[in-house]
DNA sequence: ACAGGATCCTGGGGGC
DNA sequence: TGCCCCCAGGATCCTG
């Protein structure tokens, strides 16, 4: 599942590589993708056909391709989402392709699942799910964290996942972050203080560092811009090690328990309420 | 305000 | 070996 690393890594491996092409034709599947709404392709025609890339950004878990002349093509991996460049026979589940003037590869955005997007935007266009996104992560005052989780009275791996109070995390590096703060996940986020407010946005920090040098989490479908799996799955501390002995206190078991339909993976001996 | 469930989709894993 | 079933999960929507 792509969150704020993954797309990040995925970002600066291609920025370099398609600033200045000229986008070609565009080709799509027709299928339908989700998240939001379904593709326009005129829109997305108009805003990219015969125009300079200038940049790729991100946001939170979103990519921006932006155009000479403002216009961008806003890019969500949902869940087993790949955007890369590529020459030769197309994999099955592509579903968006950019070509390139005078290149031989093209831009491929690829998703089995179909639960990522692909929003075309004029000049100055805004999307709501954009505007409604909290800081990232990277930047984002601690004190302004902890405001808003003491603001909710919901368990700390809910609120975290919530987009609109910190954007880019997932359900793994959630897990990864409240167990390196060593706080339960089930801890609502009024009753958190404010000095563990301050170990959470560190471990935030330092589980999303340690997977961009490690170039993301591969658990089953994510791959860098060039295709190469990352490494960050060799030092996830709880995230899908159920059973297995705790690498912190030794004497707890990883449990994994389902909230919201998702795995939490935490230490029950040294995350506390 | 919040919990809980359903929804979308497919490849992969478990069970038999 | 093969087939069926179930399940993961980001975001969103709906109900209680």
């Amino acid at each position: 599942m792509p969150e704020l690393p993954e797309v990040e890594t995925i970002r600066r491996d291609l920025e370099p590589r398609l600033v200045g092409a000229r986008v070609g034709k565009i080709w799509t599947s027709g299928k339908p993708l989700r998240l939001a709404r379904p593709l326009d392709v005129r829109a997305l025609r108009r805003a990219c056909e015969g125009r300079r890339i200038v940049a790729l950004g991100r946001r939170a878990k979103y990519l921006l391709l932006t155009m000479e002349g403002g216009a961008r093509a806003v890019i969500h991996l949902g869940m087993s989402g790949r955007l890369s460049l590529a020459t030769g026979a197309r994999l099955p589940h592509t579903h968006v392709v950019w070509r390139l003037e005078d290149r031989p590869e093209e831009l491929r955005f690829v998703d089995p699942r179909r639960f990522g997007n692909v929003t075309a935007l004029a000049p100055g266009g805004r999307l709501p799910e954009l505007e409604l996104l909290g800081e990232e992560p990277f930047t984002m005052p601690v004190e302004r964290l902890h405001e808003l989780l003491r603001g909710t009275k919901r368990a700390l791996k809910l609120a975290l996942l919530d987009q609109s109070i910190i954007a880019g995390l997932g359900n793994i590096y959630v897990c990864e972050a409240l167990f390196h703060a060593g706080i339960h996940p089930g801890l609502p986020g009024a009753k958190l203080s404010a000095a563990r407010a301050a170990l959470l946005k560190d471990a935030i920090v330092l589980v999303l560092d340690q997977a961009l040098s490690n170039r993301g989490t591969t658990l089953r479908d994510y791959v860098d811009g060039g295709g190469q799996v990352g490494g960050n799955q060799l030092s996830l501390a709880v995230y899908g090690r159920d059973g297995e002995a705790c690498r912190r206190c030794r004497k707890g078991r990883i449990r994994r328990v389902t909230t919201q339909a998702r795995g939490t993976f935490f230490c029950p001996s040294c995350q506390t309420r």
